[in-house]
Order: C-alpha cells, then sequence, then structure tokens
DNA sequence: GATGAATGAGCCTTCATTCAT
DNA sequence: AATGAATGAAGGCTCATTCAT
C-alpha cells in the first residue's frame, strides 16, 4: 500500500496519482484507500509517516554503532541516517517533494512536518551542546541541519541521481573543519559573538 | 498576472489554485491564460522565470554594493540576494515548493530548475576559486549553496515565518570558518588535498 | 444508452449532442460514457455498430424467408432488409449522415463504415454471380448498391419522411431490366464483355 | 475564402475546422468571417452555394456540348457533370458530407440542400418525358439521380480516391440497356405497370 | 472597412468518494 | 470486511463572436 503510493509518485507524481492506479498496483480495491485511510490525503499522511519513522529507525542504528560520547561521530551518524539509500531512493525523494508542497495547505500534513523538521534539530543541539557554548552549539545544530537538507535538496532535484557520499563528504568536512578551529581557539571566538 | 498567480498558489497551493481563479483575481478572462500561456503550465513556468529574474536581479544589485575584490563580502551578498525579502515572501516559497514537486515531471519546468541550480553553484565556485584552491572551493561553494537552500526550506516549512537574518548568521559563521583556516595555513592545507 | 444517443443526434445532430444530454436522457451519469464507452467518439462508434447490427440482422431475416434459389428475390429481400422500418427511421438516418462525416477524420470509425460498404457490395456480387457472368454481375452488383444507398440518401435528406416502398420500386424495376435481358440473350451479350 | 473553408474542412473535418485556421489560410482577419458570412454557418452555406454553381455550371456546360435531342447523351452528360473532376475533389466531397449531416439541424442549409436536390431529379424528368411515357420516365429519373448520388457517395466513402469513370460507366450501362429494352417492348412493358 | 485581442460560455473528461452487494 | 460500479462536481481548454482601434 505504502510501497505503491511511493512507485506512483514516483511515476506519475502526486497529482497525476490517483487512488484508482495506487490501489491496483496493491492489488487492492479503490474503496479500501478511503475505507482505511481516509482518503487520498490521509494515505499521503500515511506514506509519509511510515517513511518518517524508517528515517528514525535509521539514525537510531547508526547512533547504537557509534561510541556514545564522540560527539562528532554521533553527528556524522546522524547525518549518514539521513543519507540512508532508502531516504535517497528517487521515489522517496519525490514523494518528500510533494509532501511539502501539500504539507503548506493541510494542517494534518503540517504538523507531521513540524515534527520531523524539530526532531533533527533537537538532537543535533542536544549533541552539540555537550562539546560547544550553549549559542554556537545552537548555531552549528542549525547549520548541519541546514546542510542536510540542502544537499539532500540538492541532490534530489539534480538529475545525475542522488550523490549521497560527497553530501556526507561536504557535511563531515564542514563538522570537522569547526570543530577543530574550535578546540584550538574556541574561547576566544565564542566570546566574540 | 504573473502576481495573481503567486497571490491564489499562496492561498490555495498549485493544485487548488484553478485557472478561474487566477484570472478572476487579475481581472481578465480565463482564455487569455491559455493564450499567452499556454495553458496553466505554461503560467506556471512564466511564474518562476519572473520569480527568478528578480532573483538573479537582486543578487546582482547586491554584488554591485560591495568590493569586487572582497570575496567573503561578495558571497555574503550572493546569500543576502538569496534572501531578499521578495525571495523570502511567503507566497514565493509557495510557490517555490509547488514548483519543485512539478518540476519533477514536466520537462520544461525541470530545465528551468536545473538552471537556476546551476547558476547559483558556479556563481559561488567563480568567487571562491580566487581564493582557495579549487578541490576546496568547489566544497566551500556546495556547501554555501546547501545552506543557502537549507535554510530558506527550513525557514519557508516553518511557521514562524522567515527569519532570513539568522539564516544569514549561520551561512557567515560557516564561511568564515573556512576563510579563517584557509588564511591561517592555507598554503600548507591546499597542498595536502 | 444507445438509443439515448439515437435520439438525441435526431434532436440536435452529432455536434449539438453533448455527453451531459445523452446520459441525462438515458438516466445515468456523465462519467460512464467516458469509462464504458471511451469518449464521446466511442459512443458513436457503439452507437454504430449496433446499428449496422440491426442492418445485418434484418437483411439476414428477410433472406431467411424468400427462395435460395430465386436470385431476384434474394437481392430484393437484401434491398427491402435496407429499408427496414427501422433503418429509416429518422433518428437512425440523421445518425448515418453524422457517421459518415465523422467518418472521414476518425480511423475508427471509417473502418467500421468501410466493412459495412463491402459487406453489402460482395452480398450482392455473390448472389448475382449465380446468374450473371463474373463483370456484368460486378456492374449490376455496384448498381444495386449505389441505388441503395442513393434512394436512402435521397429520402434521408427530404423532408417528406421516407418512402421506403418507392426506393424498392426504383430498385426492382431497375433490377428486372437486367436479368431480364439476360434471360433473353444473356449468352451472347455477357460473351462480348 | 471558399477555397480555405474547402480547404479546411478536408484537413480537419467541418468540426475540425475553426474561423481561425480558414481565416489565417485565406490570409483574412478572424473577423471577417462573422462580418461578410454572419458566422461560421453562413460561411458554410455560402461554400456550398459556390460548389452547387459550379456544379450546375459544369452541367449546363456538358449539355451544351450534346445534340440537344439526343436525350439518352443529354442524360450522360449530366452525370458526366456530376463527375466532373471538380466535384469529386476530395475537398468537395468531404464538405458534401459535413454539409448533409449540418442541413438536417440549420434550416438555411436544409434548403440549399432541397433545391439542389430537386433539380436534378427535374432535369433529368425533363429529358426522359422527351421519351419515355411519365410513369416510367419518372422511375427512371429517380432511378438514375439515385445512382448518381450513391455511385457518388460509396466512391467518397472508400479510400481508393474518386473512381468516377467507373461510376459513369455503371450508370451508362443502366441507361442504355434501359432505354434499349424500352425501345424494343416499350409498349407493352410500360402497360404493365 | 478591416483587424485581432479579448471574452466567457460550454464542452469533455477526470477522479475521489460512495454504497449496494 | 471488501469490492468496484456508479456518481457528479469541477477543471482546463477551445473557439465563435465581439468591439475598440
Amino acid at each position: 500500500m505504502i510501497e505503491s503510493t511511493l512507485l506512483t509518485i514516483d511515476e506519475v507524481g502526486l497529482q497525476g496519482a490517483t487512488v484508482a492506479m495506487i490501489s491496483k498496483r496493491a492489488g487492492v480495491s479503490v474503496g479500501i484507500i478511503s475505507h482505511y485511510f481516509n482518503g487520498k490525503c490521509g494515505l499521503l499522511e500515511a506514506t509519509m509517516r511510515s517513511v518518517l519513522k524508517e528515517l528514525a529507525e535509521s539514525i537510531r542504528q547508526r547512533l547504537r554503532e557509534v561510541d556514545s560520547d564522540d560527539v562528532e561521530e554521533r553527528i556524522k551518524a546522524i547525518v549518514r541516517g539521513n543519507f540512508d539509500p532508502q531516504q535517497i531512493d528517487r521515489k522517496v525523494v519525490k514523494t518528500w517533494l510533494a509532501f511539502w508542497a501539500q504539507a503548506m495547505h493541510e494542517p494534518s500534513l503540517y504538523r507531521l512536518q513540524r515534527v520531523n523538521e524539530k526532531r533533527l534539530l533537537s538532537q543535533l543541539r542536544y549533541e552539540l551542546t555537550r562539546i560547544l557554548p550553549r549559542p554556537k552549539a545552537e548555531i552549528v545544530a542549525a547549520g548541519v541541519a541546514a546542510l542536510i537538507d540542502g544537499m539532500w535538496l540538492r541532490a534530489a532535484l539534480s538529475s545525475d541521481g542522488f550523490n549521497g557520499e560527497k553530501a556526507q563528504e561536504v557535511i563531515s568536512n564542514y563538522l570537522s573543519t569547526y570543530l577543530s578551529i574550535d578546540k584550538k581557539g574556541g574561547g576566544v571566538r565564542s566570546d566574540e559573538r
């Protein structure tokens, strides 16, 4: 069902996707969608919930694999989670874009979007406050979050398919550069702000 | 016409926007849209072309105001251009999102999106290669571009309206991080790559 | 459904007939027409198929009623079938005319028209070759077919309603002219060709 | 103008032909059609009037070329006039079909059609009454008229282009056969009726 | 008189949803 | 519970006609 939705959106877009297409692909009747998901919009919401759950799971798994005290590694793990093959799959990417456009006009979708947006930021902030003063942690968290979304978006919109590794390289590079500076002259610089 | 489109998309989304709504708001007949813009899709394209032109103009203007040799300032000018009040206006933002979702399934829109995406990147790269070795310039350019898009996107999707200043602060911070390193040990470090 | 189409074309012509009119008269929803007939054009095709089937049935029935060896009577039966009350009904006649005009620009309709056109001719030829040398049979078959269509058309276009009997009289006269000659001096004349 | 109409109907049918297409081809403005012809329907009427006038002229010319007392030749001349290359031109043929379909629902077109239909019949009847008793002349006239229309129609609807010669052959054959019989045993046969 | 830009009614079609089975 | 045929509102687009220039 969810998979059908993703595949169909991939093929023809959210507008082009009809409930008939989706239900046919899933091998169920059209009625079932209105019945169980409360219409097409509800199906999109359920689909995004599923994608979001997998994203969260993907991050959690990566975090479990790294030293719980190595902040830099933990953040890189979060980044890797966001660039999990499943997340950068074309059908998921297209669904994300459709979801964003729709979310601006659908409260239920909007809430979902907000929760996800805030979760990433707070995760990053939580890690960074362990080694950076709060104002700086705030800025770096916002930066990393924006980099994740921005790299993800740029990759999504480019035709060359997804280059997740390059994205992660840019982010890692930023992170290690930043943290190394901080270790050297962090005190002074953070006073400046 | 273009303004009507933006306002209508802002109100009801691209899907919800009918040509009747748009033409009524613009005070013209429905027929005129198909006649001049080649249908609803053509209208979206024309609208985005207009938005893109204004973005380009906004950046050009900011660049004209800064020292043509101060690379950091020039990049900040590009960033400021991207966060111009007109660009972060809610109706423009919503149209961007709708445009992205649509562009995945409409070749003419896709081309437009690609041109814009590449233009920002090449502008940044051009400036950065003046003070950084090419591989590093590449990474920083990609980083700044992603930060712009990412901050812009996060701001767009958050309800609190747009906080362009915070976005610019984050990006400035990112930029100075890289450039300060370069100044300190740039020669050696860039040789390493 | 078919009946609704015929009645509506009778009233306002094919151009004037809207799907809404037809479906309303049939007491079904408009959507059903696109669903089952693949649009207005498909509906016309289905309607003509029905008319054609009834024409074929009408001829078959008339043929069953006559001596299978009396060629003249068999041909008259075919003629009678073509002038069956159902075939010369005003609504059927108008639909035929609309169909012809449309068939020139619609491959699927065109094929249908060709099949029917050829069927009549080959039926006549088949009967006539039993008593006439082939070249003459060919000419008489073409003549009878043209007479049927021509009488039918003239009657269709005249306001006085259909005078099927007069049409049949003319055709019978034509037929006996040819067949009587053949009986008298057929051997010699047919050698001439 | 008239020529443009014929060409456009040939290409896309009467329904498909827009006034814009026709006026563009004629190199005039769209307004001119409503202005001078009173709309699209008026243009069709004017076009058919032109076609009809040429048909009449074509027949008159053929009649002028034959002996005014040779009835058989005069009728053959009328037939030849109806199968004049100009009349069996594809664009004229298609326009005729469209005209018929339309005439059923447009009084002004209907009158035009009636006039033409009757003119042919009365011309034939006039000639035939010179050598046949009236009832027989009536039947033969109706037969020849129907043959002309029927052959013309069958040729029009077949894809093989127009085979005017074969049509004329069938009609001539009928005519000479009929008249020769009549001369031989005309008295007796006509008494039979 | 001639133009052609603008109009807007009306069309066919699509498709989310419903509901009898 | 599951189906899928039927619904009918609504959308984009076309195009004959108008009318200011």
